[in-house]
DNA sequence: TAGTTATACTAAAATGATTTAGCAACAAGA
DNA sequence: TCTTGTTGCTAAATCATTTTAGTATAACTA
């Protein structure tokens, strides 16, 4: 069976190649194709089972049909779930996702998106490392529809998709002070990317509100699993004071648990958590882990709706979202009596 | 800007497009092109920022530079890592991956596979739900190369990297007798995929090795997570007498916890339970999960490299790999006096 | 009846690469 | 001097589409 073209199926239903182009591209009843050779072309079609050559075809109009998936990394809970979303909706709409993780590293991240761009894929969704204003900017430059999420450039007019989450950690750190627990500690990466310095302004301002001083631990990027447990452990052991802690992502999470459970401390008697990202994990863990919800259907659904019609029209309207988060109060922070 | 073409690049060399073509595609030497006529377009190439437009090169070449990862379920954890490597190393090797979810639906996974073909990827990596073998053999058959895991078809002769499950099973069930346990309970899947059905096997030959018959729990794919967890409620009230469980998947073991929990059975006093698939979560569950490791990373690389191979050379012999696991033993399978 | 308009289609250019077949110039050997 | 071989390059065909700028015929209008 060799590969038919559309010359094939101009030769079998004695017409031109354009015409069955039009039809192909349901222009048919635009160009005045009778109904008689439009449904003949459609049936041969159907018969002989040709399919356009995506090659050919990307060639005259400079469309794939795929879109870029740029993230952090798809081995996390969180943006595999997105990706898994995004997924499932780009198809039903006609999308293929092509992916990549960055690691949030600028320069593997630049070369990532000089590969994309090479392949002419149709529209990007990006979270993106710090330091990566140029190449968003250029993207933009050139009309190349992008839509940020999970952070974002404070002087970049973008389009974006991210969680409210000043409003989320205040949120979980009120919850904790209300429950009763009063030296509560944030553990966070030293990240200064939007939603990280949220985060910490959210921990900060909580904590000075209620007249405390707030105990920050920054957790650097490049550490291994094993020192970052390390330092958690460290700084619980000096900080003894501490009766709940905060923790700003959900792989700190994991690892401040760890740190925990080393250490022999008993949550919430001997310290409280909440953590940033629920996942299924802490809904079963023993005890229970409080965490703050994000709406991963919202801003996944979101993220492709507004990245299609960026792709329709290039003179839509910049869409800055930012989507409130739900706090989902669990054993590990509520005090036992 | 405008975009540059080979023609371009020809003209500000002197030269013809031919020759350009062929110092682009590393065959200046062979095609006898001098050192400095060489020299010279490598440096107006480098100069101009010209790139090989992708869908020309694609529409002679019939290459595209992609890969197809067709797999169960992105955000599953087990999946996903196999997804973070695969891209790792296919991006060094200057392969980027489209990817897709199947749910383990046939007929979805047959879409896929059209809508990826018509898309005219280089290769294929698949976890096959059941009943595509025809699909499979027809890819097979018009020489595009695939390679399976996770899961194969006893009477297709392809590529693929599975695990030995049936050992897995095996060691994981004898080592819970060894640990003195004796009525050991299997909650699996209603699937008879490979990889289940082998899982089933070297229970079930453990079970009657040990003189004890074989009680298995199936669950429906098409159920909901609650209805999940109440199965294996119900099944654990009915049979009292059980002291372990052997979960045949990360996700049931998910849901099994969440049982034993909600009916306050201590793990693991009142149930020993042993999972399949190792992830972090069961090394910080409280106590800490025995389970059955999968050599993530390499399943991945075979799979690349397999991969690979049969793309450069359709005469490649069929590979057919095998590895082992790892049983990890963990708390919740050592019997505490 | 001549001119206009609508209908139903099509020839050919263009997209940007790869590759086959072959040419011109010169050197070496007979 | 003629033949053969080597070096260094190139013209043109080809891949499968989309789209522009038409054409031919029929129908309608003044």
């Amino acid at each position: 069976m060799a590969k038919l073209s559309i010359k094939d199926i101009a030769q079998r239903c004695n017409t031109s190649i354009t015409t069955v182009s039009f039809v192909l591209n349901g222009r048919a009843d635009e160009k005045r194709i009778s109904r008689d050779l439009k449904e003949k072309i459609l049936k041969t079609i159907e018969d002989t089972g040709y399919k356009q050559n995506q090659f050919a075809r990307g060639m005259r109009t400079g469309k794939t049909n795929i879109i870029g998936l740029i993230i952090e990394d798809i081995s996390n809970v969180f943006f595999s779930a997105v990706a898994r979303i995004i997924e499932e909706d780009a198809y039903k709409r006609g999308y293929k996702i092509i992916y990549c993780s960055t690691d949030d590293n600028t320069e593997k991240t630049k070369e990532l998106i000089k590969l994309f761009i090479e392949q002419n894929l149709d529209g990007y969704i990006i979270t993106p490392p710090k330091g990566l204003e140029d190449e968003i900017q250029l993207m933009i430059n050139n009309k190349i529809p992008v839509v940020l999420f999970d952070r974002y450039f404070v002087d970049l007019e973008t389009d974006y998709v991210v969680v409210d989450n000043f409003n989320a950690s205040k949120k979980a750190v009120q919850h904790l002070f209300d429950s009763g627990f009063e030296n509560i500690a944030l553990v966070t990466t030293s990240s200064d990317q939007t939603q990280m310095v949220e985060r910490l302004n959210g921990y900060e301002k909580t904590l000075i509100k209620n007249g405390k001083k707030p105990k920050i631990l920054k957790i650097p990027f490049n550490q291994s699993a094993e020192e970052n447990i390390k330092a958690i452990s460290t700084y619980l052991k000096k900080n003894k004071e501490l009766d709940a802690i905060f923790f700003s992502t959900n792989y700190l999470a994991f690892k401040g648990l760890e740190a925990i459970s080393q250490l022999k401390l008993k949550i919430p008697d001997d310290l409280a958590v909440v953590a940033f990202d629920d996942q299924d994990f802490f809904r079963i863990y023993n005890p229970s882990i409080s965490a703050i919800g994000q709406p991963v259907k919202d801003i996944s659904l979101k993220l492709i709706d507004i990245l299609l019609q960026k792709m329709e029209s290039d003179e839509k309207p910049i869409e800055k979202i930012t989507l409130s988060t739900n706090l989902i109060v669990r054993n590990s922070s509520i005090k036992v009596k």
